[in-house]
DNA sequence: TGACACCTGGGT
DNA sequence: ACCCAGGTGTCA
């Protein structure tokens, strides 16, 4: 699951397989979690049905699968998408809500396998598009800025349009693109930040601080779970590596390591914060 | 900008 | 039986 350390290991491990390959053919379960964007008369044209693998993308949390055609699909995560590639075609792990299966071809013809979607809650979703510049003019375009790739400059200057708590700023997918609620609150905590701050009124040193925890925690996280994983994909497999140096997050009424104080919780934007009441303010 | 809805599974 | 969950789209 995915915030951007989970979607780029995915994004790695994809592009290490995928390019070259075929889709040799494609089977829909359930239609529902293919989204309809109207480009396609068929929905296999639009799973890119007889393409072959260039190109993976990612922005934030969200992915792209490209073909040598120009066919694009672009793919939201939600809570509990995972894209299995079973290059034996032998299944790995559970049966159960396996939506999509692309049926893969090496270049010499012999079989490569399957890329599988299983989405359990099925909040992510599947959307066939055109080209690499109708998803970057229309669907990515709202996102902002990479998380990884963002200015100290960029960041101050969207943290101060909004009197919003700095968590749910950063939550915001339009302002900053790839934060969830786990590393929202592991960030604010390293950077020591409480998380109910109005993000216009955070301090230079401090937002200077958010930047660059931001970028040491994500990328620390994506090589964390980057090894476990070779032949399939699963988000929830790797993940335990960097779960264990979680300061704050679901930890709520435990001792903060740094200080001892009791971690407290809240709700921000619908969402559950975590935080430290003695480092972080 | 916040409340809710969309789903299923896992833990208590 | 109940509560919670790493996301996001839509509504007032």
């Amino acid at each position: 699951m995915p915030e951007l350390p989970e979607a780029e290991r995915i994004r790695r491990i994809l592009e290490a397989h995928l390019p070259g390959l075929l889709v040799e053919d494609v089977h829909v379960r359930r239609a529902d979690v293919v989204r309809d964007s109207g480009m396609y008369s068929s929905r296999r044209e639009g799973l890119l049905h007889g393409g072959r693998f260039l190109a993976m993308h990612r922005h934030g949390k969200r992915l792209a699968l490209e073909v040598e055609d120009g066919r694009v699909l672009e793919i939201g995560l939600g809570m509990t998408g995972q894209l299995l590639l079973e290059k034996n075609g032998r299944p790995t792990g559970k049966l159960s809500h396996r939506h999509v299966y692309w049926r893969l071809r090496y270049r010499n013809g012999s079989p490569a396998g399957r890329l599988v979607w299983r989405d359990p809650r099925r909040f992510g979703g599947l959307t066939p598009l055109t080209s690499i510049r109708t998803l970057h003019k229309e669907y990515w375009r709202r996102l902002g800025p990479d998380a990884l790739e963002i200015s100290l400059h960029e960041l101050q200057t969207r943290l101060d349009k909004t009197k919003r708590a700095v968590k749910t700023t950063l939550l915001d997918q339009q302002v900053i693109a790839g934060i969830g609620n786990i590393y929202a609150d592991e960030g604010l905590h390293r950077a020591k930040i409480d998380p109910r701050t109005p993000s216009a009124r955070l301090g230079a040193q401090e937002i200077r601080s958010l930047h660059r925890v931001i970028k040491t925690l994500l990328s620390q996280a994506t090589e964390a779970g980057g090894s476990t994983i070779r032949d399939f994909i699963d988000p929830m497999v790797g993940e335990g590596s960097f779960q264990a140096s979680h300061a704050v997050y679901g930890r709520s009424g435990a001792s903060c390591h740094t200080c001892g104080t009791t971690i407290e919780s809240c709700s921000l934007g619908g969402r559950t914060t975590n935080w430290c009441p003695c480092c972080q303010h």
